[in-house]
DNA sequence: AATGAATGAGGCTTCATTCAT
DNA sequence: TATGAATGAAGCCTCATTCAT
């Protein structure tokens, strides 16, 4: 009631360690089995702790699914958000913005499929935080296509969509990489812009399919 | 065999319009809130039936689940399989898949959603003939682009991955979908089959974004 | 999250008995061992019902408690607001007040005890409610004991504790019903007000113990 | 015996100046949110001490909630005692016990509203040991009543319940002092026992409310 | 064709307590 | 003296499911 004081947590090294493996051991039963399918004790026997234990290093399930979200998708956004300030033309931005975007894919692969699969099981605050941020992310991806056309670069009918396209064909990779574990993000990166760059490419001579 | 059917099902018209009505309104909940987070009692305060009677119609939740997940693959498999036999050429062949793909995202998206996202809530045997369906229908686009390539349309670095990534990109599409649920579904084919195909068209200048 | 349907209770008679019950037993419990040390399998065993079952006729455990101060309260408060209104002299409201009170306490002891005792477990706009609802009560009281001095019945010191007096008088006998469980509501009264109200009577010839 | 030690305890000044506060602390906390919501963290938090620190000063939570018991019921019980002893007359003496209570229920209001409203939480020995300390005290004030009848000051129907009567005022005292914090024992002892005396006082003139 | 009532396992979380350091 | 880490039982509650009616 009155000025119930939160749990606050140790700041010792020790402490932060074993607090990062068990928030990678949560991201991975997260992302092998879905997160309302994983329980507590679940979390607790990976981790090798007992039920009461766990709480000692986590405030709540819920807590540790946003921890996993903002693991990965923090340094993400600041690293597009450089990659968007710097001089080079938009296709190589978009092309360094790609890669990174599939490394985290790749090599946290655990955590980014948390957070592209399992959002909606964050609630109320959690929840609009999280969008907001992925909201930055794809803008970031939209200027710069816009950057592109409005540079003669590329040449793009539908913009909004056509990002929708290019972060679709970006993140669905997180769906099949856990069969794949061994990519190379920069090949994946190179294959897709190449594709996808190519076919928005202006000057291109349109008529395949047709 | 899974699937027993322990109760014997009415094949009265009545009984199978109303659950019909069931199982679309269970997709729709599945989708908004998600497999795990809806409890069956909210999918009979939706179909207007206490606890109890629900299970007149389903046998369980689960079973549920699986319907919803073959009532709108199978068709698209069937589609699929049909297109896959015509005579035209392969890039033809590949925008009538993704256009018929892209319908069911659009126009039966709730369903889609539940099977682009909760398959994994699928156990045992269900899962296992689920993911046999996706792979069969991801083989035929797969094996449409191998066509391409043989018969001089396409140039195709990595196959494998130039296939997921045209599965990507389209299925992705669910994600974003609710938000603009009017889209037309051939207008996105276009848009998104321009781009690719575009991008993997034999003899295209290689040269954006080095 | 979207209208998640709040579980509404059937109108059923047979509900309504049942439900009675365990209501009242939870008060036997309570009051036996009190609110926070009895658990919710306890009542479920007193009442004969599983785990799950009890929820089908409670909300929560707090709603218990909160219906338990209600049932008591409620017809209490509507008493004394009768009683206050009608037309004898103060001394004579009070009395009925205090024998009103003195039946709920003995008769209704597991109720009362709990909302006499128990009330700071209620939270939030619960607390607020039932804290009101005393506050009323009191008030009631101590305006007839202003009416006694202004009509020349009493002759009051400190009015405020005055009041407080005769209510503690009253509402400690919760303490030690338990242990008499066949006392008269009706020769308690007359006792408490006997010394009471000898003791403010106007004209009485102070000097005992002094 | 219940309360085998099963630390030796350092005799040492500062440790028990340490102690002390603790005890005072927990009483604090017991009566602000109860004892069985108040958790040993909370009590932790208030005495500046971790979790397993405070177990070097303590028990165990309930013989915390004893020493709480104690430290007020045995000073009181003895100076009961001594009053009892006194060669003045009853009404006088029953004055001086009023008084000393109320100074402790006023002056050390949390540890009067934990024994008086949290006995119950102690089990077993713990809880012998107080009801027999309380009985004692209650059997003092009935033996004064019972002289001051016996010598002619009193003129009482029911004595046992006259007793309680008594008992019940002064000791609701702790429900409402929390908010007056400020009362002076001596005052608020002379209306009780101002009113209370009067209205048993022989020889007095029986007819309020009749 | 439908329902109300019941089940019991399991959900997440908090608790008082201990013990090696 | 004091602590951080761990325990496991117990807390309240929700769940999918069943079955007599």
């Amino acid at each position: 009631m009155v000025g119930r004081t939160r749990k606050q947590r140790p700041s010792n090294t020790q402490y932060a360690i074993r607090r990062n493996e068990i928030v990678d051991q949560a991201a991975e039963l997260f992302a092998r089995n879905g997160y309302a399918a994983t329980g507590i004790r679940e979390i607790g026997d990976a981790a090798q702790l007992a039920r009461g234990a766990l709480y000692y290093y986590i405030n709540s399930k819920e807590a540790l699914l946003e921890e996993i979200h903002d693991r990965v998708m923090d340094p993400l956004l600041e690293e597009a958000r450089k990659i968007k300030a710097l001089e080079c033309s938009p296709s190589a931005r978009l092309r360094m913005i790609s890669e990174v975007l599939l490394r985290a894919i790749i090599e946290r692969r655990d955590h980014v499929w948390v957070f592209l699969h399992e959002y909606r099981s964050l609630t109320g605050q959690r929840r609009v935080n999280f969008k907001r941020k992925r909201a930055v992310f794809e803008k970031i991806v939209g200027d710069l296509l816009a950057e592109g056309v409005d540079e003669g670069e590329f040449e793009i009918d539908d913009p909004p969509m056509t990002s929708l396209a290019f972060l679709g064909m970006h993140h669905y990779t997180y769906q099949w990489v856990q069969r794949h574990p061994d990519m190379d993000p920069k090949i994946v990166s190179d294959i897709y812009c190449g594709i996808f760059f190519d076919g928005i490419r202006v000057g291109r001579d349109k008529k395949a399919g047709s």
